[in-house]
DNA sequence: TGTACATCAGTGAACGCGCGTTCACTGATGTAC
DNA sequence: TGTACATCAGTGAACGCGCGTTCACTGATGTAC
């Protein structure tokens, strides 16, 4: 029998994947209401705070989930290259989006969060959020400069490419979620599209001379 | 005297006036009231009905606003390039994102709702976005093929190219708007750090052969 | 120009509803002896 | 092991409030003669 502690982890666990399928079903966190949450989680309303004090709280924690799956990402896409190239090497850029493009498909509704998030979250919301994707972003920069792969960028310079290519992968997030549901093809041709538009990327870089 | 025309034409603009006003007090548009709307416009809530049929067609009718303002971004840039270079030329990429930057501050509010929208909104609202930025991402493949800038690169890759243009310069929309207050001297900091990656991302662009 | 009527933007009362939050409670789980 | 008590996750009734929407209305503006 589940002892009480594992019985409220797992009403607390029901209450924030209600809140998320809410907004994978296309409603917008800030105008989800707690009610609608507990009814989801097919639990009473005032057993909400038990767990949370108000919705923002919960947010805040689906961001901490954010976290997790986005270090698992950069792990995975290490992995991947060692396993793959013993390296970063030829292919790591196809490897790299294929890896992302699966996690996004495979934790949608929390990419989905992300992005309404990122633009109409309460501000503690948004802070936040920047937060973990500065974390992602300097991950990236640390991962470049270790491996060498530009040796005539500054830091300064490495660290505006890594946001270029993080505005970059949020620009196929959100095409992801906007085709409603899975498609392989066109699946299959909006990581073709981004594969093209880091290696432009890359190009430039390579060419890039810090001044 | 104005005539019963003129005075509705003034009400309306009221009533999207006051839902941009709490948009960029920080409001997210999907859980702003059609009353909060009227009162912060001086008018009744029955009245509301008189201009729009719900909340959505106002936000309908935002985005055509947005559409007019990126209409006149394009315009402005055109225009810019010719008095200053008499063509496209070296220092077009800083004149570009200094006559973008300047539009966003002027027109806050519409590309806070435009930020919100893009993830948010209803699927009538995201799709009607959609289509704008589509249309602005296709004025610019015909600005940089009527330009011969980049003669190497066939069509689809200069649409690649002005999609990595579109989504750069949407990363420096919600920078900007990020920032609460204006303050020159950061905003300055953006445009610059806008130009480099721009920078870099035409340096690919010139290597970039298409396959 | 003056009058009589039509139009219609804005009003104000009213409705039923779902909201967030409070409170005292219940009864299963956990703990002390 | 058995008993008596403590804890606390979840309950259910109740509250006041702002919501979207309806309706019959008012009175200034516009139109026909």
């Amino acid at each position: 029998m589940a002892s009480r502690e594992e019985k409220k982890r797992q009403t607390r666990t029901s209450l924030m994947d209600a809140a998320l399928m809410l907004v994978g079903k296309g409603n917008n966190f800030s105008s989800i209401s707690l009610r609608e949450v507990a009814k989801n989680a097919g639990v009473v309303p005032t057993s909400f705070y038990r767990h949370f004090s108000d919705m923002e709280e919960l947010g805040l924690n689906l961001l901490d989930d954010l976290g997790l799956i986005l270090r698992r990402v950069m792990r995975a896409t290490r992995q991947h290259d060692v396993v793959k190239n013993g390296g970063p090497a030829e292919g790591f850029i196809r490897g790299s989006v294929e890896v992302y493009v699966d996690f996004v498909c495979a934790h949608r509704n929390h990419f989905y969060f992300m992005c309404q998030c990122r633009t109409g979250g309460t501000p503690a919301l948004r802070t936040a959020l920047r937060n973990e994707l500065k974390y992602f972003a300097n991950e990236l920069v640390l991962d470049i400069r270790n491996v060498s792969m530009l040796p005539e960028v500054d830091s300064q310079d490495v660290e505006m490419i890594s946001q270029l290519i993080v505005a970059t992968m949020s620009e196929i997030t959100i095409d992801i979620l906007d085709q409603g549901k899975v498609n392989p093809a066109i699946q299959q041709e909006l990581t073709e599209n981004m594969v093209r538009k880091l290696r432009l990327i890359w190009l430039g870089a390579r060419r890039w001379k810090s001044s």
